[in-house]
DNA sequence: GCCATTTAGTTGAACGCTCAACAAAACCGC
DNA sequence: GCGGTTTTGTTGAGCGTTCAACTAAATGGC
């Protein structure tokens, strides 16, 4: 049979509450403004930065899916749309010939350019001012340990 | 004309993808697990336990929307779903003929009953063990933080 | 070499969310 | 109390995500 419960005390639910709240308002802001200045919801933004930052600027869709935090499902929707906005386009895979190579176009490199900066503005002005530089390396450490403790188990 | 964009700093972008990493695999983890063993998303068990926790376990749209950090639209749609599951249902609101109060049903809170354990569980495990006190004390103060500011500004 | 297993990627349906448009009632100044 | 404004809540379309089912190709044992 399952263990007792291990409720969580009061403090624990405050922080939960408040990390929860937090972290939606935060990415909630963004994807909207992403959304109104750039015509593209966040996951979409990111996908572009993965391939902007790999050699030639592509990627095979399993580690594109991978740098992106994203489903294969959900990559292969999001670079369908991604290649209809002519932002990217596939590319036959030379050694293996199951695999799909997603390429960031010029359309797409323009794109991401245009809207960087505001994006940039957005996580700088939501996040980073709000917190004390001691805030910011605790944050780090946090995450950093979340996600090492999540993907790990 | 707009300022000169203040670019992120190596340790910012570093916090900063981090920070997304963590966050959003915790959510998904969660949701995923919630949905599995409860047939729920995070989003409505948010909405069951704000219900849970009022008065009569009744509260208008409108407050229930400020408590689970939602939409009036999405609140009105997830209502609408939860009211076909049975777990909550609708009633006039005696002092203003516009209101709509939703009320958490016998179905609903023992629905969120059974759920509530293995969810709580699920915080615990993926969230508070990974981290020291010192670090759980941070990330409420962090957490606090940013939603002040992004709900001030 | 052959068959079973694993891996890569896609597909379609169901679902939840966003956005804009909307209807109805309450509020407010006069 | 009348008329404009604000507030409350809903609706439908479009979009992105999930999940399960699927195809095709690579891999590994024998």
């Amino acid at each position: 049979m399952g263990a007792m419960t291990r409720w969580l005390d009061e403090d624990e639910q405050r922080t939960w509450r408040a990390f929860l709240a937090a972290s939606r308002a935060l990415m909630e802001t963004l994807d909207r403004e992403l959304q109104r200045d750039a015509g593209m919801p966040h996951a979409y933004y990111e996908i572009l930065v993965r391939l902007s930052e790999a050699p030639r600027r592509r990627l095979r869709m399993s580690d594109l899916a991978e740098a992106s935090g994203s489903s294969r499902s959900r990559l292969s929707h999001a670079v369908a749309r991604l290649e209809a906005a002519g932002w990217v386009r596939r590319e036959e895979c030379p050694t293996d010939r199951r695999g799909q190579l997603a390429v960031l176009t010029d359309g797409g490199f323009a794109a991401l350019t245009a809207a960087a900066p505001g994006h940039v503005e957005g996580v700088r002005r939501h996040l980073f001012d709000a917190l004390s530089p001691a805030q910011v390396d605790q944050l780090r450490r946090i995450s950093d340990t979340l996600v090492d403790h999540l993907t790990g188990s």
